[in-house]
DNA sequence: CAGATTTGTCACCGGTCAGTGACAACTGGG
DNA sequence: CCCAGTTGTCACTGACCGGTGACAAATCTG
């Protein structure tokens, strides 16, 4: 046979476009969810996606577009993992909807090391870059809650959103602390006990605060 | 006059290992503080003191020993904003405590610009560096928080690490996010009446938690 | 004064980064 | 079959990074 100089059998590694950007795309989620923020770049994506860098402005216009791409792909997967929390019977107070709210959050986020270090960039330095990923997420989150809240209102008296903010800002900063340490302010965050601990304790603060009894009107 | 190559009047830059040392100490926790951690590198740094980067390595053995002497100062910075909060009368009840404690942490953070990029790095991207910075701080804190609290103990029923735990970490990153983005959730973090609104929140909760009597025993 | 030491500066090395232009290899339509 | 367009690769630039060796300038010590 004559020398065939590359790919003798190149279907496999078939010229698609479609098939390399998802290939990217999903490089890229693997890198952020694994590396970190301080690794997201075009090299470190392109070395994982096994391309040239050059694709990665192509196919995106660079980083910024493979940001939104990202983001969209986020917002579907968030809509999955959200849904097992609607099913259930609706809350019959606000306070029960809100625990169930930031339990769910909590195992969430828990298992979801993705959302993690967007969580975690956000924090650390927001940039244009960033703030494309976090856009859809929150969006679709917000739209979560105002289906599920039905029409319950906190107590008279708790400044909700104030509280609410409180007490999801502390689950995100331990579940980023967790992962990053393992533990908080002396606090264990390993196995599972220990976040059944935890849980047990946001429990505990939100029927303390809002009242376990239902609401009036 | 005879051209001498450099320094006309040497006065002000006079050689002084001391005050050179100083001001790359000084250099450093500025541009902790200002530019995030991000920046936070040999090249920064002697930048902005207006030297060597040599002098870093000769000085302190390069980054890592220029942290342990920022964290010496910060330590001494640290004892100096927390004694405020100690001259009071002392808790009644373990509640009280634990709500000074928030307030004052909350209100310490909130001014510390340093020790807001020292939890943000910590939290985005531990590191032996990064670690070094916050030994001294929480063994400082620690310290401050047993020489206050008394004999005063929590409630029975209530778990009071991982409620405090998820409170300082609610704190924390709401602290964090407020500077970089001015809100979080939802809630504006801008001006002094948004925090006032959140310490009452946090307020609130605790007291919910732990109640407002004292305890027995 | 002379020589050694300290203090400070500079130039350089290798490495990684984002971004770009040129080119090779493959594919599909005429 | 041939040619145009697509897909992918490679090499390169310029910038910044951490780190180091060589050297100039000031200071101290005898």
């Amino acid at each position: 046979m004559p020398k065939r100089p590359s790919t003798p059998d190149t279907a496999l590694r078939s010229r698609d476009r479609d098939a390399t950007a998802r290939a990217i795309v999903l490089a890229a989620k693997q890198v952020l969810a694994e590396d970190g923020f301080q690794s997201f770049g075009v090299n470190a994506i392109a070395r994982r996606a096994g391309c040239d860098k050059q694709l990665i402005y192509r196919y995106f216009g660079g980083l910024e577009g493979l940001a939104d791409a990202i983001g969209a792909d986020l917002a579907a997967e968030l809509a999955d993992e959200l849904a097992p929390f609607s099913v259930e019977p609706p809350p019959a107070t606000y306070g029960q909807w809100m625990e169930r709210l930031a339990l769910g959050l909590l195992e969430l986020l828990r298992r979801n090391r993705l959302m993690q270090q967007i969580n975690a960039w956000e924090s650390a330095m927001p940039s244009p870059l960033v703030g494309r990923l976090v856009e859809s997420r929150s969006v679709r989150l917000a739209q979560w809650m105002n289906e599920t809240r039905g029409g319950l209102t906190a107590p008279e008296g708790a400044d909700a959103p104030a509280v609410n903010a409180l007490l999801i800002a502390g689950i995100q900063q331990l579940v980023i602390a967790a992962s990053a340490n393992g533990q908080f302010a002396g606090l264990s965050l390993r196995d599972d006990e220990d976040w059944l601990r935890l849980k047990a304790a946001v429990s505990a603060v939100i029927r303390a605060t809002y009242g376990a009894q239902p609401q009036r009107s």
